[in-house]
DNA sequence: TCTGGGGTCCTAGGACCC
DNA sequence: TCTGGGGTCCTAGGACCC
């Protein structure tokens, strides 16, 4: 009957707050928020349940301001262990109806269910969703579309619990009326902007002109439209997540710093979280950054990329410090914060150079050594280079390549 | 509404190369 | 030499999302 696809959006409904409810099953039909820690500046809203929305607390909000609005408030600190547990859980679940299963964040997924010849598509999702809710003692909304954006504005428009079936069909009725500010990829700076063009609603997006689009937002103008239209073709991409760009830390100091020790300390423990979670992930980076944000909020970063990538503690904060040093206006600093981008997998660059049977010299030499070597033999066009060496070469390649006349000659 | 921390993608200008 | 076009890489910043 249908030839196109069936994806759900799966969205777990205030997540943390609904797993702090399993822990401690009293906070059940309460107004319960998460936050960080109250007496300093990072004491925020986190996440909370819908009877604390229901009370006017909402995410970013600070703790004396949601206690303020809501007395009986319930505030709890995160415990990203458990979160982080019961996410496993759930996408393991999820794996169960499908192998296209592409996790988003923490809590939310799109999964592309097979297509079954008089399967009852609807019956077979709220099971889904009872089993979420059985088995997990977790909510999720569902949306069932033919295709990502749609799915993702399903589930956004019956919450909690709810499933919403939104095919292409409905999208003049259900979307075009709706703001533009409503659409997913559409946030207040656009929506402003399209004001300004006359383009308020999801409909009025829908037929506008595609050059203007073009002109006034690049690339993004006419996607805008199509999602609009709700036309998107992009797959659901398993591999996604394995595909890290970069890795950071920052915080918000409790205090605004001034004193140049101290912000090395800081600088030295965001760079160790960094290499940690770079090494746990086997992973190294070209680029380091570091993010300054003054008392008075003006945000600012400056990069270096490196011949090689890096994941050692020592090097990052090497570079992170010497970054800080050249650019830092000594005005107080609020939030400090370090990345390493540009990653790529350090087994795949192994792997490749292994392949050409070159383990020994892996092993004693540096690779910038093996890579002159190489270009002495076989000549400056065997190697293709990023920025030196370590730099992807397309999607899921890391590192250096031996370029297509190398591989004809040699092969 | 005075604002945490983790990310991704896009743009634009300059350097540099052929 | 005062002058083209195509392309990549790097840096910085902005928008957006959860």
């Amino acid at each position: 009957m249908h030839k196109g696809r069936i994806i759900l959006h799966i969205d777990l409904n205030c997540f943390y707050a609904s797993v702090e409810q399993i822990y401690d099953p009293s906070l059940k039909g309460k107004p319960v928020a998460i936050a960080g820690n109250p007496k300093e500046r990072r004491g925020i809203i986190i996440t909370c349940s819908y009877e604390a929305r229901a009370r006017g607390v909402y995410t970013t909000m600070n703790v004396g301001e949601a206690r303020r609005k809501c007395p009986e408030l319930i505030v709890r600190p995160p415990n990203f262990d458990r979160y982080r547990t019961a996410s496993k859980s759930f996408f393991n679940l999820l794996k169960e109806y499908s192998e296209i299963l592409q996790p988003v964040s923490i809590d939310e997924g799109y999964l592309q269910l097979p297509i079954i010849e008089g399967q009852n598509v609807l019956q077979h999702v709220q099971k889904l969703q009872d089993r979420i809710w059985t088995e997990l003692q977790l909510p999720c909304s569902i949306g069932i579309a033919p295709n990502k954006f749609l799915a993702k504005m399903a589930s956004d428009l019956k919450k909690p619990m709810g499933i919403t079936i939104l095919r292409k069909r409905d999208v003049p009725a259900v979307l075009w009326p709706m703001n533009v500010i409503e659409m997913h990829g559409i946030g207040k700076s656009t929506a402003e902007k399209l004001k300004k063009l006359g383009i308020q609603t999801i409909g009025e997006l829908a037929v506008a002109d595609e050059y203007v689009l073009k002109q006034n937002f690049g690339i993004n103008g006419p996607r805008m439209k199509q999602k609009a239209n709700g036309e998107d073709d992009r797959p659901v991409d398993p591999e996604a997540i394995y595909d890290t760009k970069s890795v950071g830390n920052s915080t918000t100091l409790s205090h605004d710093v001034t004193d140049r020790d101290e912000l090395y300390e800081i600088i030295s423990m965001l760079s160790e979280k960094v290499a940690g979670r770079l090494k746990a992930k086997k992973l190294a980076g070209v680029t380091v950054s570091i993010m300054i944000r003054t008392a008075d909020w003006e945000t600012y970063t400056r990069s270096k990329s490196m011949n090689n990538a890096l994941n050692a503690k020592e090097d990052i904060v090497e570079q992170a410090w010497n970054l800080f040093n050249k650019h830092w206006n000594e005005e107080p600093v609020r939030l400090l914060g370090v990345t390493v981008s540009n990653v790529s997998d350090i087994k795949e660059m192994t792997q490749q150079l292994t392949f050409f049977n070159f383990e020994e010299h892996v092993k004693e030499e540096p690779i910038i050594k093996l890579v002159d070597q190489i270009e002495q033999k076989f000549g400056k066009g065997a190697i293709i280079r990023g920025s030196d060496i370590a730099k992807p070469v397309g999607k899921h390649h890391a590192n250096t390549s031996f370029s297509k006349d190398f591989w004809d000659e040699h092969k």
